[in-house]
DNA sequence: GTCTATAAACAGATAGAC
DNA sequence: GTCTATCTGTTTATAGAC
């Protein structure tokens, strides 16, 4: 068995702590195995806790599981801040408005779904439950992805003079997203290709310059079509 | 556990036909679940064979799924044809036409990755390996991924006039790819988004067009650029 | 709250009958 | 080639000591 380099070593010390060390090593033992390959012993071994102590916070694997989901939640709430807590996008925003804080989220995007560890652990693990879902994924959905989802498209909307319901505004906002989560899901063979040894600070520049590239590109061709 | 709805449910009669029964179910199961997750005894039941067969096809179940990635190769290497095997792209090539292969292999793959089922199943097993590699990715790796971005490059720098090395043409085109296989994983939560019940023909259309118009602005907006 | 011991189920591999 | 029986190890969950 390979050996585990996870950044979520925390002991548990005070009390609570060891809640908390069993979630973030579950969660990055769930993203990167899977949840039945993983084992409660092998959760409870890298958080450094014992493993009656899952039963006796979580009720068992299962709630552990969940605890995972509503962690990544607050975690990306956390970061997201008001750039997902704030109110609503006023249909009056300016459009130069609108594209600069498009160019900004999808800056934040990369920097935090490509280049942090926690990304790639949340974004593996969202990836599961979208293959397989369970009951976290309602947690992760109504809490994150749509959220973020229908923001992009406000905004989108207003940048491009389209409607924000539209089938082709949700469409390409998935696209402008799903470029982005492909280096962080594929970044094994992106690494191989681009004869890249890491993706840190100057991959995910480069990274960010094309995705911006592309965003202006296609807001400009959809400016052009009203 | 929930039932089992795959299209490989293939009984085992002629002789070599356990082989590749055991082969689809494995591909289907490993997808889904994971390898860990899947037990011989699972692969078996689904392919109508017995369990000792694995052994003594495969020799067990690490084969057994050396056996799927091979397979996988095969039949993309088979669906692609002549837009994988053909000969090199000559670098003479009139843009025009390198824009016809662009749209129209975008096309095919929306086709293959989004819309058909199998597509589904090898997209999630080559998630598994890029997300925690194994022999099986060198195979997938070499045997299409590698061949497809080449090939793809190729294209694009003559489509758009720049080098077909350059950095920004190879991480161009991973977008390009991205958007598109973000909508097979990313499937559910799409469907929930757009109100939509299955990803069928009508749908995969109106990614193509969104992914067509995203390629356009994107390529028009790099030839404004030399 | 934390830990150990144990129970009941299940895994992959294998040997050998047919 | 196919199938059954069995071995050895590991899993989760739980009961109860501290």
């Amino acid at each position: 068995m390979a050996a585990i380099s996870t950044t979520a070593q925390t002991p548990a010390t005070g009390p609570d702590q060891t809640r908390l060390a069993l979630i973030r090593a579950a969660l990055v033992l769930f993203a990167r195995n899977g949840y039945e390959a993983t084992t409660t012993r092998e959760i409870a071994s890298t958080a450094k806790a014992n493993i009656g102590s899952i039963a006796y916070h979580f009720g068992g694997k299962e709630g552990l599981h969940a605890a995972c989901a509503q962690h990544i939640v607050e975690t990306i709430r956390g970061i997201a801040g008001e750039a997902l807590d704030g109110p609503d996008i006023p249909a009056d925003l300016p459009p130069e408005m609108a594209v600069a804080l498009l160019e900004s989220l999808i800056e934040r995007m990369v920097g935090f779904i490509v280049a942090r560890p926690e990304g790639g652990e949340i974004v593996q693990f969202v990836l599961r439950e979208l293959n397989r879902p369970t009951a976290a994924l309602n947690t992760i959905y109504y809490g994150v992805f749509e959220p973020t989802h229908k923001r992009l498209c406000a905004l989108w909307a207003i940048a491009s003079g389209s409607e924000r319901d539209a089938d082709a505004t949700m469409l390409t906002v998935f696209t402008l997203v799903g470029q982005l989560v492909y280096f962080r899901i594929g970044r094994e063979a992106v690494s191989r290709r681009m004869g890249w040894k890491t993706i840190g600070a100057e991959e995910a520049a480069a990274i960010v310059e094309v995705a911006r590239f592309n965003l202006r590109a296609i807001l400009a061709a959809r400016r052009k079509e009203t």
